[in-house]
DNA sequence: CGATCTTGGTTCAAGTTTGAAACAAACCTA
DNA sequence: TAGGTTTGTTTCAAACTTGAACCAAGATCG
């Protein structure tokens, strides 16, 4: 079939998303990696284990909620672990697995960047939108999002946070 | 001041949006690395000098359009120029400018990776929007992107597109 | 059990990005 | 017009990303 190109509305939105998000990204590393010595990925990686059970999670859980590769992560959070920001300890019920867990100083260092890092995502975006397009960002990024079921760098998933992942009852 | 943290709202069209575009990002990276051997930054430069006039723009200029540094765009078009889809010529106008121009070739490539790309950025958004979403998309993010004002990676601009930058008029 | 398949994670080389520093040409000013 | 500043671009080292290959340790099944 021949290639059904953009409509001009659809060139414009695509420019507009691609440029914006750019810029977005950018700026969001940057003002990071100021103040806090990290990336933006990092400082999500810290993040998201600050907000998990115990503030501990699997590697592959991990890397699922951050929808990146588990190659990636090994990469990233070996560079915190040397920081003293993360510390890996071996998992219990898989002696594969490895468990990401957030240090003291982790947290305290999150803590210290979370108001600078909001205040920076409130400017660059929420700051420009009405209440009314926060709902719509929200709705058009859920169902663009929607449509990676099962994408992405993974393949399987578990709920349980960090205890086990297959088949094993923990004790 | 004490910190504005987000909304309930604003979080969740935060993550929503987060999540997602890297998941597009990487989708792409991927189609486009598999189909034409590039990845998606590199693509857009081909694309973006096969609209310029004479397909030829001067390096701060392409770097500007595409929201980049100048020293990412410099890796990027050595790599291309090395490919042959790309030609770095002298501006005649300014011995220390220089001019990225698309060979013949690079425009070929070009041509047999777009409805691939094509399809992609469709599948991956315009086919889960209705027409309003792709609206409000293109309202978002132009928003967004007009706070960068002088922003980003870059100072000057310019609007004539590769003769000439600065006062002298040409031939 | 023991062979085999799958899963969790890391490693490695190649490619890309970053930011600062280096250069060179153009511009400005006294 | 010499000297100093700005502008256009590249270079360099360090950091990060990618994908494929690899190594264990579970899970499966005859």
């Amino acid at each position: 079939m021949t290639t059904r190109w953009l409509t001009p509305e659809e060139q414009r939105a695509w420019r507009a998303y691609i440029a914006a998000a750019s810029l977005v990204e950018d700026a969001l590393d940057r003002q990071l990696q100021q103040e806090a010595g990290m990336p933006h990925l990092y400082y999500s990686i810290l993040a998201t284990l600050s907000e998990a059970p115990e503030r501990r999670l699997r590697m592959t859980d991990l890397a699922e909620r951050l929808k990146i590769t588990r190659s990636r992560l090994t990469y990233g959070v070996t560079r915190l672990e040397k920081d003293g920001l993360v510390r890996r300890e071996d998992c219990r019920w898989d002696r594969r697995g490895s468990v990401a867990a957030l240090t003291d100083e982790g947290y305290r260092v999150l803590e210290r960047a979370a108001p600078g890092h909001v205040e920076t995502v409130r400017s660059l975006l929420f700051d420009r939108l009405n209440p009314e397009q926060v709902r719509q960002l929200e709705e058009i990024f859920t169902a663009i999002g929607a449509g990676f079921q099962g994408e992405g760098p993974h393949a399987t998933a578990e709920d349980v946070p960090w205890r086990r992942r297959s088949g094993k009852p923990c004790p």
